[in-house]
DNA sequence: TTGTATGCGTTATCAT
DNA sequence: ATGATAACGCATACAA
């Protein structure tokens, strides 16, 4: 705790930080505390059996030296790393700081710690999962796509796997997500009951599992309804994306669609940029754009984005719940955790007020 | 690799997947590849000293047999866990998904990876650390800010620390920073030149050190340039901040300032879309409006903002660098990285061109 | 309740 | 170049 007298309040170039001073083991304190290791570590373990007067004395030790468990050892032996790998790749994913520090929370909450595993594209899975294999974590959430066999795999070496907003294409693991068809469809039945007939669909990549769906619900609902066939169109989930994927559907269409549907907010935002500041469209005059994801951008007074909010908060949580039950061994059943979007109206669709029934369909 | 037949594709509930199979370790290598257990370890050390037919008859089994070196292990002798841990808070910090994922690149660079602190308020520090110190980890890169005291620590533990974004009060770290002083200089600069003379600044949150040095380097460049003092209101980083505040700085004044210095964009966006949408104010033609970091919506149409960016991934890249070294205990020099922040002209503030001798000013 | 002894899976040291 | 052996720091079964 003193503080230094050198210029810079540093005796050398910290990090030279005298040559790592050996570490307090459980064994330092039971020789000051009189008692033997075991003892020790019986006092950091919740619901040991010690008595009252050696669980003060260890603790007052294990205080006057500073020490802690180190976890590397511990997790040796119980095979408890007490961390969890998240795969997550910042450029696919449109809420990666909600998805993340909401992850971080929830699996904090259990006592477990994040190791964060960003990619670059998602298609790098397979290189960073030898890693994931080292780090001895306990279980794992997955903001990414996997293959079949990288779920196998999972299963195969004994680590627990919750995906987060994605699906495998066959095999079935553990899920949860938001329900993209229904929110899609629920979207072209207000945007339909509004009078809008011809729609452009705006996708992300064509592997994202989550555009597929929602193009899907699109899809399905024009169909039901008799309108004529969307106009599709594919996007990167950026805000350029957006703007070109506008001026395509117009070339294409020869006209202007009466609604757009981006596959995500920042898609729908440049395609509003796009149509008032570029093509001088009255949105939702001429045009109603919807999106989905309801980022905070989403919100703010130049847009006001009709949108649909996906509950992240208490998608993560369950998340968390649902590894941590797996890790702890409870039984968990396969079925998947389905959420429900939540409709934001915003101001840039054309909308009319719908019974009730219609909006579930 | 062998799918099942259940109607699930999967046999039990996943996760009981098989009670932990019993982990493949170095001596079942060995066995199965006819040689000792060192010679195993040895032939996943690089560059250590094994002949070529061992090293393939090793890699063969450990391929056949699955295996992978356990970290825990490996750490509790090497004394390292190739794991760096990041501490950060998603509400006080602008571009989150930025500089986490710069820094997990970065550090992924190095053969590390994160292990995430993310905290809810940035006083949540200590409450984290005895965390921090259990895992092990081989370093750490705080984006919140650390006490003297906390910065002690990290010394007293021989834990390895770079502060990015970030000072201590009195303690010296490494850190690795943007410099806001000169940023707040430049944008005063080229504002006055422009015949604006009433300042408005809406800061951060006030124990946030980086609105504290935007602030002086503002007030510093006025005070030289013989202008007004600026009118100073308080925000929170936050949309509703840029919005509040403006209508608090008209009041406050009497008028509409010649221009509003935001300390972040989102404050700056916020304030824009008040100033047109509510306030019906022109921008930039009655009301000058700047901000800073550059993050990604500020280059949207709707706002296409005056504001500075920070060389995020040069600044990641040097954080990771600098701890990796301390790391390493390769000499490291205690003086502050510091960059520059780049001007963005936008078209949210009137601008006149400068000498660019002035720029520097 | 407490202490003794053993093992977790690896790397490091030292012979050979 | 290779193999035996000793740590690393902790948790646990078992004896006391």
């Amino acid at each position: 705790m003193a503080k230094t007298t050198s210029p810079f309040g540093i005796d050398h170039a910290p990090g030279a930080a005298g040559p790592a001073a050996r570490r307090v083991t459980s064994y330092d304190v039971a020789l000051l505390a009189g008692v033997s290791q075991s003892a020790v570590s019986r006092c950091f373990k919740p619901g040991a059996s010690v008595s009252k007067a050696t669980y003060a004395r260890v603790m007052k030790a294990a205080a006057s030296l500073d020490y802690i468990p180190n976890a590397a050892a511990r997790s040796l032996i119980t095979r408890r790393s007490n961390m969890v790998a998240v795969l997550i790749s910042n450029t696919s994913n449109l809420h990666y700081p909600e998805v993340l520090s909401a992850l971080s929370q929830q699996i904090a909450r259990h006592g477990k710690r994040v190791l964060l595993f960003s990619l670059v594209q998602e298609s790098d899975v397979g290189r960073t999962l030898a890693d994931v294999w080292q780090y001895q974590v306990d279980g794992a959430i997955s903001v990414a796509s996997l293959s079949d066999d990288q779920v196998v795999e999972f299963r195969r070496r004994g680590v627990p796997l919750v995906l987060l907003n994605r699906r495998t294409p066959g095999q079935v693991a553990h899920t949860v997500t938001c329900d993209q068809v229904e929110a899609a469809r629920a979207l072209v039945s207000r945007l339909a009951a509004a009078g809008h007939r011809q729609f452009a669909l705006i996708e992300g990549p064509t592997d994202s599992i989550i555009s597929q769906e929602r193009r899907r619900g699109a899809w399905q609902r024009l169909t039901e309804l008799g309108l004529p066939a969307p106009l599709v169109v594919t996007g990167q989930y950026d805000y350029a994306s957006g703007g070109t994927g506008l001026r395509d559907a117009i070339r294409l269409l020869g006209r202007v669609p009466d609604a757009v549907i981006c596959a995500s907010d920042v898609m729908a935002i440049g395609c509003l940029d796009c149509a008032r500041h570029e093509l001088g469209l009255a949105v939702p005059g001429q045009l109603s754009v919807a999106g989905f994801d309801a980022v905070e951008p989403s919100n703010w007074l130049s847009y006001n984005l009709t949108t649909l909010r996906q509950p992240m908060e208490q998608m993560a949580a369950a998340a968390a719940d649902l590894l941590v039950a797996q890790i702890d061994g409870r039984p968990t059943d396969a079925h998947p955790r389905l959420f429900s979007a939540q409709f934001i109206e915003g101001a840039t669709a054309r909308l009319a007020p719908l019974p009730p029934d219609m909006l579930a369909a």
